[in-house]
DNA sequence: ACAGGGGACTAATAGGCATTAGTATACCCT
DNA sequence: AGGGTATACTAATGCCTATTAGTCCCCTGT
């Protein structure tokens, strides 16, 4: 019974990692606190007391499928992070996470659960996740326009744009209906893609007033 | 003891009307089942039987809530869904929202706890807040520019301008640190306006092709 | 003055919750 | 072959949950 699983020292296809599985599942639905055990056990197939055998105790086990999600998360994203920051970077960083958002809508889903209840652990998710994403607000090598040049705008813009992406997911069950197709289809997929990068698009190439004093 | 409260049916300052204040808050920030009604009670000051002269049980008192909140939100939006669609006109139904959501943060946050994990009346809820956003899908009067005017991908700048400033409510909490400031004081709410409508703006005026076939 | 009712209370219920203890089985290493 | 470890189980704990029943009190209308 180890107190914590590291995500490699989980085999594919183990108890535990259909565990995680689960439990990942699960969480990004409901929240942590409305997320209860015998779910869990009962999608995994087994009792709620197996767990145990396998994860310390409720919180272990949610602070073990958050970091299985960061890591899987970040992964991709912190190479894109060195280097020269250009328009054509910031529009690559900006499909790279909505695809990866797309292929697995649990992350942003379960941060949005921290951001409205809290929850263990969401102070450190802050640090990993977000943090960097404003640190990284080195001026760009090229023209940004009045919007991302405006220092004091852009840790709004970033903000802007990761919400749009987040929400676009965790938002999605609303929209089924009014859009006529599944959000999560490919299809769905480009559309978002194409809006996503068009916005920022125009958001580059905009050259108006900024709107107010 | 009604089977539903009406909210011109709640005398302000009277105990249904605490009630549903206190509620109102607390599914806000922890959504529908992770919400006792002992908490609620405490918050009031009274037990938690006593809520049962109030309200019939845990989900009258949730749709209660929720039907208070979206007639004090749909009131002065619907107004301006009458008439002519023109940028003008748009931009000010956009600036509105944002004061709207702003005043009461709840229904943001009670929006995407539903998104995320349906809950009682969430169809009802779609039908009353998104059906309405989407009908009005008229062709602008003025030139809308590519995005706006591209039948196929009005809808979805609907969904992200509407998503854009929902998950700025919801997504605050992650941000109050990186930002530097309160997101809900009144510099940062003319802040988030001042980027919200240069996007609608660069949207405008952005004339390039649509970044896909 | 008094009846009545609205709205608070306490006590009790039945079920769900996370968690622990103790037990049994099945597999691996010696 | 046989001991140990991993991992499943059942049973039991104490707490929290929504909800009901029954009681009491105070305010209002007659």
């Amino acid at each position: 019974m180890p107190d914590y699983a590291l995500p490699d020292s989980v085999p594919p296809g183990s108890t535990a990692e259909r565990i995680l599985d689960a439990a990942e599942d699960l969480f990004a639905e409901r929240g942590y606190s409305a997320t209860s055990l015998g779910d869990v056990a009962d999608r995994v197939g087994i009792r709620s007391p197996s767990l145990y055998n396998h994860f310390r105790n409720k919180e272990a086990l949610y602070r073990a499928v958050m970091e299985r999600l960061v890591m899987a998360f970040s992964g991709p994203i912190t190479e894109l992070r060195a280097g020269p920051i250009t328009q054509d970077r910031v529009l690559e960083w900006l499909e790279t996470i909505v695809r990866q958002h797309h292929a697995n809508p649990n992350l942003a889903r379960l941060l949005q659960h921290a951001a409205l209840s809290g929850g263990p652990a969401t102070g450190e998710l802050i640090e990993q996740l977000f943090r960097p994403m404003f640190d990284s607000s080195r001026p760009f090598e090229d023209e940004p326009g009045p919007v991302l040049g405006d220092a004091g705008l852009q840790p709004w813009a970033v903000m802007a744009f990761n919400n749009l992406v987040m929400s676009y997911i965790t938002m999605a069950p609303m929209y089924r209906d009014l859009l006529g197709q599944d959000p999560f289809s490919e299809s769905a997929l480009e559309q978002q893609l194409k809006l996503v990068k068009t916005l920022l698009q125009a958001v580059f190439e905009y050259r108006g007033h900024t709107m107010l004093s």
